[in-house]
DNA sequence: CTTGACCTTAAACATTGCTTTAGGGTTTAA
DNA sequence: TTAAACCCTAAAGCAATGTTTAAGGTCAAG
């Protein structure tokens, strides 16, 4: 049994994210000390580690808050609610990577025009290019 | 010269964001009747052109706001201001983008494991892979 | 003179994921 | 007993990009 202050330090967490998750009811509240204190054990550790692992994942606190509920009463739950947390958040995560991947075509062509030295403005392509082509 | 209900109309966007987007400074203030309407004309829209098709490369607001300040004394400015804009989004985009390609490999894993179907989720592995390998 | 369609503002709300602040108890060691 | 190092809560703040709400002028038509 340990308090907040280690726990935040093994998980490379601050003791607000803690008391943060706690409150979004993404892990199970610590138990409690008759003075209020915090008190965990390597069960909570483990929750913990669960949805650190989903975050890298790029999984939202919210889904973790699902997935965490899931697993928790997995003998009421299917391997399809899992799953469809995770499909759903990877067709968002391909929806982003398509937009980030036209941005990144644009900006590439934008500076490539450009020669990016002392030049004044007044001709740069960058600008003509986001600028009307009035004939 | 036209109302602010035209020209929202007209750039698909609503009255909202154009009068945000004259708080932010990211346009130049439109004319003002004397009851306090305010009216465009042709450089106003073009100015705001050039804005969506910043934001349609990725740029953000505050990157529009210093471009089209350039844009708008291009005699005092150089194109490497303009372009160094453009790379450090460039930058910030491909930063992103690896960030997306992470959770999507992640995210692909983990559905690749699961059968996704009505089965318990008592040895989901999704669940499982999230979880610690506790031996 | 009233109705409907315009327009105005300031300020609050929404989203996500925390961090920071303010104000205050508890514990331990010197 | 006092200082350092713990812990607690509620609430506000931040980032970005608008949207929504509340309250209220203006204008043209019938």
């Amino acid at each position: 049994m340990y308090q907040i202050g280690e726990l935040a330090k093994r998980l490379g967490l601050s003791q607000a994210t803690l008391r943060f998750y706690e409150r979004e009811g993404i892990i199970a509240p610590a138990e409690r000390a008759d003075n209020g204190y915090r008190y965990y054990n390597s069960l909570h550790e483990r929750q913990l580690r669960f949805v650190l692992r989903g975050k890298q994942a790029g999984l939202s606190n919210s889904d973790m808050r699902e997935l965490v509920h899931l697993k928790a009463h997995a003998e009421e739950s299917t391997c399809r609610e899992v799953k469809d947390i995770v499909d759903l958040k990877l067709a968002k995560v391909k929806e982003k990577l398509a937009e980030l991947q036209a941005f990144e075509r644009s900006l590439s062509d934008l500076s490539a025009a450009c020669c990016g030295s002392d030049e004044l403005a007044t001709h740069c392509a960058i600008l003509e290019a986001l600028d009307e082509f009035v004939d």
